[in-house]
DNA sequence: CGGCTATCTCTAAGCGCTCTACGATTACCG
DNA sequence: CGGTAATCGTAGAGCGCTTAGAGATAGCCG
C-alpha cells in the first residue's frame, strides 16, 4: 500500500482531508520575541512532542501583544489552527483568552501568572525560584544587590521580584529601591540598564537579573568597566538557558524547564484535542481531561558567576 | 464588512479555501538543528518576510537529513506546503531535490554548495569569507593555527576550509594537518575537539572555528586551561551570530547574512508561487522569474578575540 | 435449497467555500 | 414604448477526500 503510493507519487490532498475532518493538524505557538534562547527552548519542547505525530507547528511571533490582543486573536483564528500554545506574555492577556474561549479555539498556557484555571496550564513557581536565587546571593553575604527587572508586561517579572523580596525579608535585609532598574529581557536593553546600575554609588556587589540574556549583558558591562565577575561583582540570571553555560564564567542561575513545559503544554493540548474529538460536540465530558494545571519544578544552578563579596 | 465579520465571529474555513485555491498558504522551513543561533536567524528572516502576508511558517527540523532524504521528502509532501525553504544541509541533498522536482513542490535553497542552478538560491561565497577570516589571523602574525571544522555533511565545511587553504597559500604558510579537528557546529562537540587541539604541542596560537558556537566553546576550553583570549590564543568564529557579540571578549568573526538570505529566499519563493499561479499550468513562462540565484555578501567583523601572537 | 444475516464493494452525498453562469431586474437608447 | 445592454443577485457546480449507506455477493442454518 505504502509502496504503491510511493510509486504513483500519490499524496492525499491535505486541504480536502482537513475540510472533512474539520481539523488542520496545525498547532500554533505564539510568543513575543523576548530572548532568542527562550524561544529556541520553547520551540524545541513543542517540536519534540510533535515529532511523528501528524501535527505540525506553526510559529507565530507577535510584537506588542498586550496592546494588540484583538489583532493577535484574529491572526490566530485566521491561521486555521487546531489549537495554540501561548507563551508569555500572551498567556496572561484576558481579552485574548476571552476571544479564544468565545471562538472555541483550544489553548495551552505556559507559565501564566493569573487566571490559573483557564485552559491547559504548564506552570512554574516563579516566586519560589526568585526567592531561591536571591537567597543564594544573600547567603554568600551580599547586601547591596542590584536588580534588573524584565518586561513589566510579563507576569514573571513581578512574580520573580516578589520572590526576591521574600528572600530579602527572610534574611532581614531591606531592598534598596534605587538599585532596581527595568529591562525587557533582551541583551541590548539589559546592557543599557546594567550600565546605569554600575554608576550607582556605592556600587552593588551583586546583580540579580531576571533572565540570562540580561545577566550576560550585565557581565559585559562589568567587564567593560574593567571589573571582574565574580571577584568584584557577582551576577545571577534566570532560566538556565543555553548562554548561561556558554559564557565564561558560567552563570549561576535558576533552571526554568521551558522545554519540558512546552512539551507538556503541547502534549496535553493534543490530548484535549483528541478527547473532544471523540466526545463529539457533547459538552465537557468533565473528569476525563487529566489535570488542567501541572506544576514544573525549578532548580538552582550554582556556577562560576557568584562568589562572596570581597 | 470587517466589523460585521467581527461581530458575528465569522471566520472563513481555511481548509475549504485551501481546497479550492489549491494552496495552503503554508511555507515550510526545514533545517537540521545545528546551532540554535543559526536557527533563530533563519527563522527571523523567513518570518519577517511572512509577516502580514497570509502565508504562515511551519518549522520542520529534521535530524540526519543526509541519510533520511526520502523520509524528509515524504514529510514535506505530507505537510501540504505551498513551498519549502531548505537550509543546509538539506539544500544540498540530490535525492531530496529530485523528489521535490518530481512532485513539483517549489523550493528555495539557502547557501547551497552544489547544483547551484536548481531552484531558487540565496548564496554566499563561503570560500571567500573563509579566506578573509583566515587572512586576518595570518596578517596578525599567527602561524600555528588550529582549525575546527564543522559537520562534514554540510557543504559549507569544505568550502570554508578551501577558503582557509587559499589564505594560507597566499601567505606562503603551510597548513599543519594535525591541527585540524572536526566538530559538528554544536557547542558541546566543539568543546570536546577544541580541548584536543589545546593538547597538541606546541600549542596553536590561534583557532579558526567554522562557526561561532564552536568558537565560543573553544574560548571556554582556553579559559579552563587557565589561558586568556586573545592574549595567549586568538579565536575566530564564523556567522556573526548573536553569541559572538554576547561573549566576552566579543568574537572576531565573519558575518554571514543568514537572516537576509532567509528573507530573500522566502521572498523569491513566494514570488515564484504567485507567478506560476497567474500563468496557471502553462509551463515556465521563462524569463519572468527574476533571478534564480542571488549572491549575498559577507563581512569581516574584527572584535576583541584576536590579537597578534605574543 | 430458500431465507436470513454477515461481509464486501461501490456509489453518492457532503465537508465549506469560491466562482461561474444564468435568469432577473433595471437602465438606456433608438 | 420596445429592444438591447449592462448590472445585480443567486443558485449550483465542483475542489478532493471520507464515509455512510445502498446494493450485491457470499455464508449459514433450518
Amino acid at each position: 500500500m505504502q509502496a504503491a503510493a510511493d510509486e504513483l507519487d500519490y499524496h492525499p490532498n491535505i486541504a480536502a482531508q482537513s475540510l472533512i475532518a474539520r481539523r488542520s493538524f496545525l498547532i500554533g505557538l505564539t510568543y513575543e520575541r523576548p530572548s532568542p534562547s527562550y524561544v529556541v527552548e520553547l520551540q524545541n519542547g513543542a517540536l519534540s512532542r510533535l515529532e511523528d505525530s501528524r501535527f505540525r507547528l506553526v510559529v507565530l511571533p507577535f510584537r506588542d501583544v498586550a496592546n494588540r490582543q484583538d489583532e493577535l486573536g484574529r491572526l490566530l483564528m485566521r491561521a486555521g489552527l487546531d489549537g495554540v500554545v501561548l507563551a508569555p506574555p500572551a498567556c496572561d492577556q484576558d481579552a485574548l483568552l476571552a476571544l479564544l474561549d468565545r471562538q472555541k479555539l483550544p489553548y495551552a498556557r505556559i507559565t501564566p501568572h493569573r487566571e490559573m484555571d483557564r485552559g491547559i496550564v504548564a506552570a512554574m513557581d516563579d516566586v519560589a525560584a526568585g526567592q531561591a536565587i536571591a537567597a543564594h546571593l544573600l547567603e554568600l553575604g551580599h547586601r547591596r544587590i542590584g536588580i534588573i527587572m524584565g518586561d513589566p508586561s510579563h507576569g514573571a517579572s513581578s512574580a520573580r521580584m516578589e520572590g526576591y523580596r521574600r528572600a530579602f525579608q527572610a534574611a532581614g535585609v531591606s531592598i534598596d529601591e534605587r538599585l532596581i532598574v527595568t529591562g525587557d529581557f533582551t541583551y541590548d536593553v539589559g546592557h543599557t540598564v546594567a550600565a546605569e546600575l554600575l554608576r550607582r554609588t556605592p556600587r552593588p556587589t551583586a546583580i540579580l537579573a531576571q533572565n540570562d540574556d540580561m545577566a550576560v549583558a550585565a557581565m559585559a558591562v562589568v567587564r567593560e568597566a574593567g571589573l571582574s565577575v565574580p571577584v568584584d561583582i557577582s551576577i545571577v540570571g534566570f532560566d538556565d538557558s543555553e548562554v548561561s553555560r556558554t559564557v565564561w564564567p558560567q552563570l549561576t542561575t535558576v533552571r526554568q524547564p521551558v522545554s519540558e513545559m512546552a512539551w507538556d503544554a503541547t502534549d496535553r493540548l493534543i490530548a484535549a484535542l483528541e478527547a473532544d474529538r471523540k466526545n463529539g460536540g457533547e459538552e465537557e465530558d468533565a473528569g476525563k481531561v487529566p489535570a488542567r494545571l501541572r506544576a514544573h519544578g525549578y532548580e538552582l544552578c550554582v556556577r562560576g558567576s557568584t562568589a562572596p563579596p570581597r
